[in-house]
DNA sequence: TACTTTTGAAAGTCAAAGAAAGTCAAAGTA
DNA sequence: TACTTTGACTTTCTTTGACTTTCAAAAGTA
């Protein structure tokens, strides 16, 4: 079995049942695992992903870590659904029709549309329009994920 | 834990409890916590500023001593002062401390909180670091401006 | 007494050292 | 070819300590 996948399945069983989110130091993991920190990295990255319902937050400096928060897929369907369907460049007005449409869903309300719209929003991002609906995209994705 | 977060913890304790604010000599809680003075130097500056919501003052020589006080303003007041006093340049650490002040200030729920944490993180951004303070500036200072 | 000087007890500043995590591309492997 | 492993280098945050500034009380002086 690959390292990375040992990784990921030790991680997985940290999460196991009960726990929402596990946190850690990459050093220390690495040194578990004998691999050098950046492999956690890879693992994450490859492994942890919004598509997957994985929301990752880090620090760095003196007392560092990684804290990776499980999100309950089924608890939302269409939410992961919409997720997993987004392309990677996201236009300003494709999301604001999505974001219209979860109003009058009533999955979120006129409050957190507002916000999602202002931070999707062109002159906000402020980017070249490429790197501007890769961005986009993330914010979106990860927003999604956080309303589960 | 930081020893940082123990001590700004510690303060906000003291400040918690009907307390409007809290007076100590540097010297001593240094010597509280076991480190040196200009930690607690530190961690107001990083955790205590106006910015942040909180009026420091301070008096040098004998019997000197620090004094931190809760500012306390209206919802659109203290949101006005955080943009019109907010740097370019927003790191991800103090855009997160920002936030959680808001919440202890009541000013936002837990839910717009994440909203804002997720739309301002370093990895969600994915951006080279230039690139990234300047954008998560724009993003957090215009959901400033669409809460009031 | 009224004013000035000294002195020691604080707090402030700033940069270096330390401690983590992140990036990226080259090398390895199936 | 696609995925994984590795490591040199970068960035971020915290801790530490040497040096500076300020203040108040004590001591000295006219």
């Amino acid at each position: 079995m690959r390292l990375s996948e040992v990784i990921e399945a030790y991680i997985k069983e940290l999460l196991g049942d009960s726990n929402e989110f596990v946190e850690f130091g990459r050093n220390e993991l690495a040194e578990y695992f004998n691999c050098v920190p950046s492999q956690i990295n890879y693992v994450i990255s490859t492994r942890f992903s919004p598509e997957r319902g994985y929301y990752v937050e880090s620090r760095r400096g003196g007392g560092g870590n990684i804290k990776i928060k499980r999100v309950d897929i089924t608890k939302n369907r269409y939410i992961m659904h919409l997720i997993n369907s987004l392309e990677d460049g996201l236009s300003q007005q494709e999301a604001g029709i999505i974001i219209n449409n979860m109003v009058d869903y009533n999955v979120i309300d006129a409050q957190t549309a507002k916000l999602m719209k202002v931070a999707t929003n062109d002159k906000v991002l402020g980017l070249p329009k490429e790197l501007r609906d890769e961005v986009r995209t993330r914010i979106f994705k990860n927003i999604l994920l956080n309303l589960i």
